[in-house]
RNA sequence: GGCGGAGUAGCUCAGCUGGUUAGAGCAGCGGAAUCAUAAUCCGCGUGUCGGGGGUUCAAGUCCCUCCUCCGCUACCA
């Protein structure tokens, strides 16, 4: 077994259906997944639900359900995306599960033998209609001097019992782990802001609530539960066993990379690691906030009706070809644009055409004259040289932007050899070897079939099932067996009229 | 307000610690080829590198200032 590797995505917040921001995630996540198991690395990939607190209860409430089962058909949701998208997870958590109740129940003690937690009051102004806390800046004015919350309803001055951890104390532990430790929040621009959020001084946090129960019961406080965030963060540990020596545990942890979205850094470079140094457990290497999807360079919001439900794009123009858009339009880590004909345009200039074809017609080539036989690499400078261009690309270059997760890096270098192969089979057009020199087109066709091979397994971490494909065709010939007939691997897609409308 | 990021060809963007005539892809125009999913290949870009000032032999690349956009600025998640 090679080297561990422990990636996780932020687990989701099923209080609706999921949508591309969370395709996105699972997507990246996976891509990271399989070309670290492609590079020998022993990889543990982890993605879930975070099915507490409050939205959880009124989005069920809405339906007239228990959480408990609102969750359960929500989370359904997003494993079966996850499932469609083909991600490799070894563990789906749901923080409804029992070992997850008893590992945040474990941190909470860990934390409270440290003599991190205190029971104090929280006072604030609190909306019952909302059921939540305002800060006094956010209060509007109502009629005769009264105070609303943003939303418009009445707010009233609220204490209420809850127990704090004593985050304040690790501001400076904190501040020097960054300080040690440069890459553990990436990018760039989410660790600056963070060490600015942190220098500029910690409260302690309020981590129990008691105006709802869904939630892990705090121990020895059966009228509390948890801060959901407590509960989620612990997902990472609960998949791995703790509290208890498990093998899992000794292996996989600390995490190699927590993926997760710019909005929630600050609960994973701040909190989650605070957390972590109470309870005496080590911190994860690193936490990687990438961007936002937006749609046509707007934020995607229920309001605008612009949100895109991901099953349909995957419905609609393939799971490969969504996985390698996402992946190869946007530079990973800022935010990107989705639209449409943007991904019809990759998918089909790209995918069907250029990568697609040139497999198509090399394989087609060797079908029809060589009756399926692969041939061997030729040894021309031409065919040394091209063999060279997409080693270069498809072992080292690919490779080393896949490593810093700079996929669409790595996707141009991928594809410049991609193009470097069809302008070898221009130039040596085996078609007209055929007749003049066979012996040369066999060794054109075989050097051809060993590049198309090579780029194939590098981009198999983006495009998983179509990379197997092929793969699996070229394997065929293995030891002279004849291959069949290939077909086209991606289809050429077509813009739907409704968007070509809107474009 | 404070801190940070961004403003480069019609579009999307590369340009690390300053140094050959500022690049790529897409779109557009012209040509070649016909093995292949009409898929490919070749050729064609005088852009005030947001405005202004400065440092330097030399600045898109450093400093100052102004303009525009964006993010963060804690207890819903």
């Amino acid at each position: 077994m090679g080297e561990p590797f422990y990636i996780t995505t932020a687990i989701s917040y099923p209080n609706g259906p999921p949508h591309i921001g969370h395709a996105y995630e699972a997507i990246a996540a996976d891509a990271i997944a399989r070309f670290q198991r492609a590079q020998g690395r022993d990889v543990r990939f982890q993605t879930g639900t975070d099915e507490h607190g409050l939205k959880m209860a009124q989005a069920a409430r809405g339906e007239g359900v228990e959480p408990r089962a609102f969750a359960d058909k929500m989370s359904q949701l997003f494993q079966q995306m996850c499932d469609t998208l083909n991600v490799s997870y070894d563990r789906f958590i749901r923080t409804s599960q029992p070992d997850h109740y008893r590992a945040s129940q474990a941190i909470w003690q860990a934390m409270e033998q440290r003599g991190d937690l205190y029971l104090d009051r929280y006072e604030g102004w609190y909306s019952v209609r909302d059921e939540a806390y305002y800060e006094e800046d956010e209060l509007v004015a109502g009629e005769e001097g009264s105070k609303l919350s943003p939303q418009g309803t009445p707010v009233e001055w609220t204490v209420e019992e809850s127990w704090f951890f004593r985050l304040s104390k690790y501001q400076q532990p904190l501040l020097d782990h960054y300080a040690a430790n440069p890459d553990f929040i990436r990018p760039e621009s989410r660790r600056n802001e963070v060490v600015r959020f942190v220098e500029g001084g910690l409260k302690d946090l309020s981590i129990s609530r008691t105006s709802f129960d869904w939630g892990v019961p705090v121990p020895g406080s059966n009228d509390h539960v948890m801060y959901v965030w407590l509960d989620a963060l612990t997902n990472y540990i609960t998949g791995l066993g703790y509290p208890d020596d498990t093998e899992l545990w000794r292996r996989y942890w600390p995490a190699d990379v927590h993926l997760i979205g710019k909005d929630v850094v600050r609960f994973h470079a701040v909190y989650w690691p605070a957390f972590l140094m109470s309870a005496g457990i080590a911190l994860p290497k690193q936490v990687y906030g990438h961007g936002f999807l937006l749609s046509r360079g707007e934020k995607m919001s229920k309001s605008v009706g612009n949100v895109v439900d991901p099953m349909v794009l995957a419905e609609r123009f393939g799971v490969d070809a969504l996985r390698y858009f996402l992946l190869r339009e946007v530079t990973f880590g800022q935010d990107g644009s989705y639209s449409a004909e943007a991904i019809v345009n990759r998918a089909n200039a790209e995918l069907a055409n250029s990568f697609g074809n040139l497999a198509q017609r090399t394989l087609s080539m060797i079908h029809k004259n060589l009756g399926g036989v692969l041939p061997a690499p030729g040894n021309n400078k031409a065919d040394v040289e091209l063999i060279e261009l997409v080693s270069r690309a498809a072992g080292e270059e690919v490779p080393a932007a896949f490593e810093r997760l700079a996929f669409s890096v790595g996707i141009e270098a991928w594809l410049r050899a991609v193009f470097a192969c069809n302008a070898y089979v221009d130039t040596q057009a085996p078609w007209a070897l055929r007749k003049t020199d066979p012996e040369r087109m066999t060794a054109v066709l075989g050097t051809l079939v060993a590049a198309v091979r090579e780029l194939a397994r590098a981009i198999a971490p983006i495009i998983p099932a179509s990379a197997d494909k092929l793969l699996t065709l070229i394997d065929a010939g293995e030891g002279g067996t004849p291959i069949p007939q290939p077909t086209p691997l991606f289809p050429r897609l077509e813009l739907p009229e409704d968007e070509e409308a809107a474009a």
